[in-house]
DNA sequence: AGCGTTGCCGGTAACGTTCTCGGAAGCTTA
DNA sequence: TAAGCTTCCGAGAACGTTACCGGCAACGCT
């Protein structure tokens, strides 16, 4: 019993074609009651498993959806949670990979997904990446293909993202309303999207307010947090020190609170901070940092039923993209008005 | 050029075999150098790519290695990590499966996976799995398998994890080194093997310097942050209340934390701490958390490694257990008196 | 009695590869 | 010049499955 049975000895020890039992199988509706009793006997006797693998060579479909991810912090594990919730439930398997924010490692990766393994691709892309074009490979070959979370106009593809220019409106107002009136912004990386437009809603949060934008106040550094401490450290050692600080992810505000403590600075009173992703981390240190909460495991819901349409209908749906509504979760960073009524966490 | 280019479609082309395409590709040797680089030639003009499936299908193995994990917080998806490292290496792909510590979810999983997509498998058990037949189908089927972080006895294979007991002996000793007195144990789930291994640790030392065990300092609770902070406020409130508590996950020290704060007490003088893990939330928080450090990156490696070995020679490999090396961390929340040569971090 | 239905089943091609075998040229050698 | 050796190539089976087509009974109907 040392090979795995196929279908082919079924029918051997049964006296019957290989058809039939397929057939019997599948529950197929022209094949007697007591043949396919008897085959299922069999097949539970000889513990057959059906082989994916040719399954899937005939009928040019693997039912698996590859998901290429930069990493897989806290924010994104949680996406991938919620993809993986409603991909299992409509009979696919999600194939991981994470491209570690390397421009190459997402190609290799792609490129060994694309070798026949997935159905399609549910994608967030590397803060490194500029040029697209092994995504639009996978277009070429019409598969499905969704983005998620870091969606970019250099990709014409269904995709699912949070509201970030209103997320970073309601950081930068939240911080205005508490009388702030010099506020930086940690932005990430020039080119990613979801920086820019969390940048986006800062100006207009300021332009709201009347308040003249300083591009001395606006950095652009890496999206972690060694880099937002460094940055930090700049800001505060300028002549007209920022009063407050919006970074664009919660590592960066660790990065920036670690310097401002450094720095014998007090927040909420001398400075205060939002950061964005609402991690946990964020409720633990202290301060506790004001972040902006994105709806992650739906967020991961919503792009895997995106694919699954995509899937099985095949209009254009390239130009549908679902925008979630992220919200400013007040904490002690950055609230020194009492509030009206009390919401703190 | 909608469907996606074959070998027979560059044999009908260039008017040859398709056998002599396919040794081409592999760069056999008896083929000539000129229709070497035709084929070459043509299969780059057709953007042909060898189905993978129809390969893995042939030749019975599809290089593909399944990762089950209960979840991806910071330290498996550091290891997760690891694994692919040397898996991409080595020519493999992961496919990662989460079982969120559901025993029935790793069983849809395991059969997912094992519905010939996968040649074996890398495993770290869920906590609420006690029974491991879904396991021992794998080995049935004569597949590698190899298991990492939580390995139990009852599932005979190559394994890789840390030394939890030293782990738990290195942090319960520097708490009575400190001078903590009565120390209580935040252990796990009570059939998890690292759990019991951690708690090992606490007992020896406890022998170690003649201080007797007391049962009520012995709490087993759900491995996570909400358990941890209702246990703990059961302990403090305990006429003899403990004066140190070791948790054996960083979760449930900030859990632990919290309810040490909730409470008034200060720490390290009131109270010490000490977790497992070594988050990066650990040296966030305030007071820094003492931590043990488990080399996880390192130890997926070594558990990708046992994988290809175990593919490669098929010589009985289930003895094989490696162990790595944990480290403590000493900081703020167990220090109450000056290090000998400054180790605080 | 002839006819069309219905219910059940088998044969075979096909999916895209690789692998084994055999064989046709062209060259060297005796 | 026949034998043998290279060098290169093609035919066909096989991997495990499904899909299509056709066939044969048995049955009911006119």
């Amino acid at each position: 019993m040392n090979k795995p049975a196929t279908i082919k000895d079924i029918a051997k020890q049964l006296n019957i074609s290989i058809s039939t039992v397929s057939r019997a199988m599948r529950n197929a509706p022209d094949v007697n009651a007591d043949t396919k009793r008897a085959v299922m006997a069999l097949s539970e006797e000889l513990n057959y498993q059906p082989n994916k693998l040719a399954l899937s060579l005939k009928q040019k479909q693997t039912h698996n959806i590859g998901v290429i991810v930069p990493n897989l912090d806290y924010v994104l594990s949680t996406m991938v949670k919620g993809i993986d919730e409603v991909a299992l439930e409509a009979g696919y398997t999600v194939m991981v990979c994470q491209s570690n924010e390397s421009f190459g490692r997402e190609i290799v990766n792609t490129r060994r997904l694309l070798d026949s393994l997935v159905d399609g691709f549910i994608i967030s892309v590397s803060s490194e990446t500029k040029v697209f074009d092994h995504f639009k490979k996978i277009q070429e070959k019409n598969m499905p293909m969704v983005v998620f979370d870091r969606v970019t106009p250099f990709l014409q593809a269904p995709g699912v993202k949070i509201d970030n220019e209103d997320g970073g409106f309601q950081a930068t107002e939240h911080l205005i309303e508490q009388g702030y009136k010099r506020i930086a912004i940690l932005a990430g990386p020039k080119n990613l999207g979801i920086s820019n437009q969390r940048l986006d809603g800062y100006l207009k949060a300021l332009k709201k307010y009347k308040i003249k934008p300083d591009s001395d106040l606006i950095i652009y550094c890496d999206f972690n947090q060694d880099y937002a401490y460094v940055a930090t450290k700049e800001l505060l050692a300028m002549k007209k020190r920022p009063d407050a600080i919006f970074t664009i992810s919660d590592r960066m505000a660790i990065g920036a609170m670690l310097a401002i403590k450094e720095k014998g600075l007090r927040m909420p009173q001398d400075i205060g901070l939002v950061g964005f992703n609402n991690e946990p981390v964020t409720s633990l240190v202290t301060p506790t940092i004001s972040s902006v909460d994105q709806p992650a495991f739906e967020l991961g819901k919503v792009a895997a039923k995106l694919f699954i349409e995509a899937m099985h209908h095949d209009e254009d749906m390239n130009h549908i993209e679902e925008v979630l509504k992220p919200k400013l979760i007040i904490r002690e960073s950055s609230q020194r008005i009492a509030p009206k009524n009390g919401r703190t966490k």
